[in-house]
DNA sequence: GCTTTGACTCTCG
DNA sequence: TCGAGAGCCAAAG
């Protein structure tokens, strides 16, 4: 069940280019909420699957971070999706972005 | 329709 | 610097 919200977050996710990563609280603000708990919720529960971001319709989820450029929690795929992004060309440092505040793409 | 939960964030100690 | 508590919104039970 995909809501318009969630559809929502999945089209932020996808602007983000590769190599670059973004904020749940950006997500939120784009959308004009202060649901940040809500966009991670929707992820959490995205139909694409969790690790399923190398597909074309899948979302990349895992370019999406904490406020602080942590990686915070995510899933079990945690160890993965940093892997993922440091293939990326993003670098990861015990599960938090080195430089974050180069790569953290502003959505628009 | 109300309660619980969650991949969050902020503030206080 | 780190940890705990509160606030926030949407989806699921």
């Amino acid at each position: 069940m995909i809501t318009k919200f969630q559809k929502r977050v999945y089209e932020l996710c996808k602007k983000v280019p590769k190599g670059r990563v973004t904020t749940y609280k950006a997500i939120a603000k784009k959308m004009g909420t202060k649901a940040y708990r809500a966009v991670g919720n929707a992820l959490n529960k995205n139909p694409f699957g969790i690790l399923n971001c190398s597909g074309k319709n899948a979302v990349p989820c895992h370019r999406v971070v904490a406020i602080n450029g942590k990686l915070h929690g995510f899933a079990r795929g945690l160890r993965k999706k940093a892997e993922l992004l440091k293939k990326e060309g993003i670098k990861i440092k015990n599960n938090k972005i080195e430089d974050f505040d180069k790569v953290l793409f502003e959505l628009r």
